[in-house]
DNA sequence: AATGTACATCGAAACGGTTCTATAAAATGA
DNA sequence: TCATTTTATAGAACCGTTTCGATGTACATT
């Protein structure tokens, strides 16, 4: 009736714990026979260790922990939701169980630690976003590998999966002037995050490339944060500019469709007035209409990356600290040039219930 | 250096590692002066318990083990996905943990069985969707509480969180009667799966109701999925039809979508020539054109729900077998009527990065 | 006064593994 | 051939809790 345990597989293999512990391991010396033995009784039992037992003695759970701001884990919140589940389902490859949890955006001292963390429940830790530094230094007490995504910190260097937001930002900046723009202006909210900063660098880069006059009229990041109405806002100042711009490159897609809505409410043309480009390629911004011209992030792989990283850094013990850069892709719609093949409706393998 | 133990708190406390326990789990006799005394050492040594120790000596994980069938957490399957994400949230209430795995369409004996079950890494098990009742059968040899999702096994009762789709099915049929409809047809796949079944039941209880016959050749579930396609495939076959129906009310809405696809190719126009009603709700319905008629089924609710109902037969020993039905709600947009206020677009929240 | 019952605390036995050390046999090398 | 080294196995300590008696008190009940 009882699930067999490590001494009943001993016994019933005429061997004693310690062996069944290394066949079942697969690791230090043992005879052939003895593996083989051992083996036939584990599976005539139907044996498999006890998670607790083994957390126990050899003080690892094969768990990770998944941390993020809270109110970045909603359900109006693709982004992360989608980097959460990329994590998912590498960890699953790799045979670790992923335990999640949110952290407020001001972090308050030991009120806010992880419980995974305090019951030694993880082996390793994927912050994702920004978070507050002195968090990271809390969490880095307790002395377990830790992986950022899509954050970094000044002070100190961490094992990190970040976006090339620079690339992004020039892929975007030389598609706008292709298309004839000469008048570009960039709209961001949130400018202390790294992420949105390097979208407006490598906007500005890609300008001075060019030999176009920067212009900080054009640049609106006044907006405290990146979400759809205040991209409609920094719009709204930007439509008083004379002149005003041509084009728009937004610092991330909610941002973008903010501004969209700002446009035609104004009763302009898109992309004949102004065109928009967003960041991020969320969901909505193929679906919209216009569909918006944008930088695709690969938002599981940000996740199966940092899982991935962070497995390796927990089995090796390794203190290299890797740093990758994701690469992004331009896809390229009708919010920033009229002419776009419609080859965007991949959406055949869609089911439900 | 180390992370203080239950020993360490009790010499301090002056008293055995057994009133520690007692104390900090808040069971069983202790006076009130032990009590603050070993409270005040608990936080000056910043004391927790270890989860693995803990599991070992009680056998219980802090953990809830949410079972999908693999085809269905898929990136391109945003109905799981938000329901598996409901649990989250209300398992971080209720200071659980969940440990997500997926098993295959058939189940191959004890292959596929979760490794967390086989660890028994969980206190209780969530399973959503349609899985092999063998896979079940399997699961509850485990001898822990198990609460089933959107799904109904004939044999024998479990808890279960289900959708009301009788309901719904009346809602949408009501609804397209009263736009004057006396044709409905009927699409669905999978019709095995007992929601989708319960939507056609629902559908024919209607129109019986309003005493209108059931035409089988209006009723097209040879389609063995719920896909996109599939939805296509049975409207260019109802397309043949004369007199073609007048509306449709599909089983869910990705058929629902492959209907609209089908019949605007067709050049027909929606809702003129037909109307389209959906089920789900899914994020697509909204933003598509013309937007999808649909029921609302609320997502994130049918994986809270499953939590509350899991943890309190946990903790409680509860042999009661709850069943819930999760009421639905008619959306109606353009698919169905012309004329819808525009009061969907409830996104300006949505934020990145 | 004897007895029963609720309260308070402790010691020790689990819980089910991993891992370190000891011991012995077998293989290797000079 | 003898000294090492490698291979193979067993035994026991240990991991950090919970929980089960055992042992007292103190108080109420008859």
């Amino acid at each position: 009736m009882k699930r067999p345990t490590i001494k009943d597989v001993a016994r019933e293999a005429g061997c004693s714990v310690s062996t069944v512990s290394i066949v079942v391991n697969d690791r230090g010396y043992v005879s052939k026979e003895t593996r083989e033995r051992v083996m036939k009784v584990v599976k005539e039992l139907g044996y498999h260790a006890t998670r607790s037992a083994r957390g126990l003695a050899s003080k690892t759970s094969g768990n990770i922990g998944f941390i993020l701001r809270d109110d970045h884990f909603s359900q109006a919140e693709p982004f992360y939701t989608r980097v959460f589940l990329g994590a998912e389902f590498a960890a699953r490859d790799r045979n670790f169980y992923v335990l999640l949890a949110t952290v407020g955006r001001q972090f308050s001292e030991r009120k806010d630690l992880p419980r995974f963390l305090l019951e030694r429940n993880v082996d390793g830790i994927i912050i994702a976003g920004k978070v507050s530094p002195r968090f990271i230094d809390q969490v880095e007490r307790f002395g377990i590998p830790i992986v950022l995504i899509d954050f970094e910190v000044r002070r100190k260097r961490y094992a990190s999966i970040l976006i090339d937001n620079k690339a992004g930002a020039h892929l975007a900046v030389d598609h706008l002037l292709a298309c004839g723009h000469k008048s570009i202006a960039f709209v961001g909210g949130d400018i202390l995050h790294p992420s949105l900063a390097e979208r407006l660098e490598g906007y500005r880069e890609k300008l001075q490339e060019h030999h176009i006059t920067v212009q900080d009229r054009w640049i609106d990041i006044q907006e405290p944060d990146s979400r759809i109405a205040n991209g409609a806002h920094a719009m709204a100042r930007l439509l008083q500019q004379h002149p005003r711009p041509s084009a728009v490159f937004a610092a991330n897609d909610a941002m973008a469709i903010g501004c969209i809505q700002q446009i035609l409410q104004n009763g302009l043309n898109i992309p004949g007035d102004i065109a928009v480009a967003g960041f991020d390629d969320i969901e909505m911004s193929s679906l919209m209409q216009p569909r918006l011209t944008t930088l695709r992030v690969f938002k599981e792989e940000l996740g199966r990356q940092a899982v991935e990283t962070l497995v390796d850094m927990i089995k090796n013990g390794d203190t290299m600290l890797v740093t990758k850069h994701l690469p992004v892709e331009l896809k390229v719609r009708e919010s920033s040039c009229a002419k776009v093949s419609a080859d965007e409706h991949d959406v055949s393998q869609h089911s439900t219930t």
